[in-house]
RNA sequence: GGCCAGGUGGCAGAGUGGUCAUGCAGCGGCCUGCAAAGCCGUGUACGCCGGUUCGAUUCCGACCCUGGCCU
């Protein structure tokens, strides 16, 4: 007999874009007493409404999604950032006595939630400034290869043309003196959560391409060009930000700069968010305890209240 | 009907008598504070049929198709 499982229930639905991960966690919230939570990097961000998919205000007012909204454009949100949002938003709801469900695509994010961080200074712009200044003259792959002799491990890990993580791998040694590779406190053993998982991705994305290029087409006749231009009439921002290297909003500013023309614009955006279902999926694959679904399958949401509803036990209220 | 140009991988687009484009898309993967980001990997394609040649995507001929011009 194995110990009863007294940590409190948590529901993760993760899911590629445009699989209706939103539809479906409304659905399940209808019937549980749940307590949403968002997982997805940029729909943190005021301002961007119609590009990001974010849900209407509509939904939003029937089914309130936490960690949306929690940020301006110009600042800067961060995986450890939303592990400490998630973990108080947790909280909060189970305090409420409900079960928190966690919606969202991004997998760092839900990796960082589940299995936690280590325990490394927060990122620092003057740092990172220095550092890709100097990259700027002596190339990345120099800084690849002094990484090599400071962080050996590190540095076999991270390609010589990932200047991101390159970045932050001697940021992280010149923030606290000690390798990346050195650096592993901080993990928790066990989330102190029992976790359902469900994982939305179609086996075929045959049909997810056509439903990304159709709510693409959709967004622009909802004034998505629109609202890019609000963003850029702002001032204060810039496209090198990480708010606006969101899919979509990337490429509408390239537009909006009279660079790239509309059809080609469209095409684009179209592009990136395939790409970034893909990376998604790979994602999930790694999700080896996850239930899966698949939203081409009309029974999926079916299966999901049906696994949801063994997970928690009896349904409150309504069944 | 005649003349000219051209037919290269899903698309765009170089090129060569014998290893090779490249870009985009697609597909697979990586992932500890920018993650809707960043990065890595992945295609024996040369219209068709003959000929020349040790060897043709590349040279020659016929044919088919496309675009332009002409009558």
């Amino acid at each position: 007999m194995t110990q009863a499982d007294t940590r409190p229930p948590a529901i993760f639905l993760m899911g590629a874009t445009a699989t209706g991960k939103t539809a479906l966690a409304c659905a399940l919230a209808e019937r549980f007493a749940l307590g949403l939570v968002s997982v997805d990097s940029a729909l943190v961000y005021r301002g961007l409404d119609i590009g990001s998919a974010k849900p209407d205000a509509a939904t939003l007012a029937r089914h309130p999604h936490r960690l949306i909204d929690i940020r301006e454009p110009d600042a800067p949100y961060s995986a450890a950032d939303f592990r400490r949002d998630a973990l108080a938003a947790m909280d909060a709801i189970r305090d409420e006595g409900r079960v928190p469900l966690l919606v969202g695509g991004t997998g760092l994010y839900f990796r960082a939630l589940a299995l936690g961080l280590s325990d490394l200074p927060d990122a620092s712009p003057a740092v990172r400034t220095r550092i890709a200044e100097e990259a700027g003259r002596v190339g990345w792959p120099a800084l690849h290869a002094r990484l090599a002799a400071l962080d050996a491990a590190a540095s076999e890990r991270i390609r010589a043309g990932d200047a991101q993580r390159i970045q932050r791998a001697l940021e992280i040694i010149e923030l606290t003196g000690k390798p990346l590779s050195a650096q592993t406190g901080g993990v928790p053993a066990r989330p102190p959560w029992r976790i359902l998982k469900l994982a939305l991705v179609p086996r075929d994305r045959t049909r997810l391409h056509a439903r990304i290029a159709g709510r693409f087409d959709a967004m622009l006749a909802a004034g998505f060009l629109d609202e890019v231009r609000a963003l850029r009439a702002r001032g204060d921002l810039d496209p090198a930000l990480p708010a606006l290297r969101a899919v979509g909003y990337r490429q509408a500013w390239e537009h909006l700069e009279g660079t790239v023309d509309g059809p080609t614009f469209r095409e684009r955006a179209i592009f990136a968010t395939r790409q970034l279902a893909k990376r998604q999926t790979t994602w999930l694959r790694g999700e080896l305890d996850a239930r899966w679904l698949d939203p081409d399958d009309p029974g999926s949401g079916a299966l999901a209240t049906d696994a949801v509803r063994s997970f928690l036990g009896p349904p409150v209220g309504n069944w």
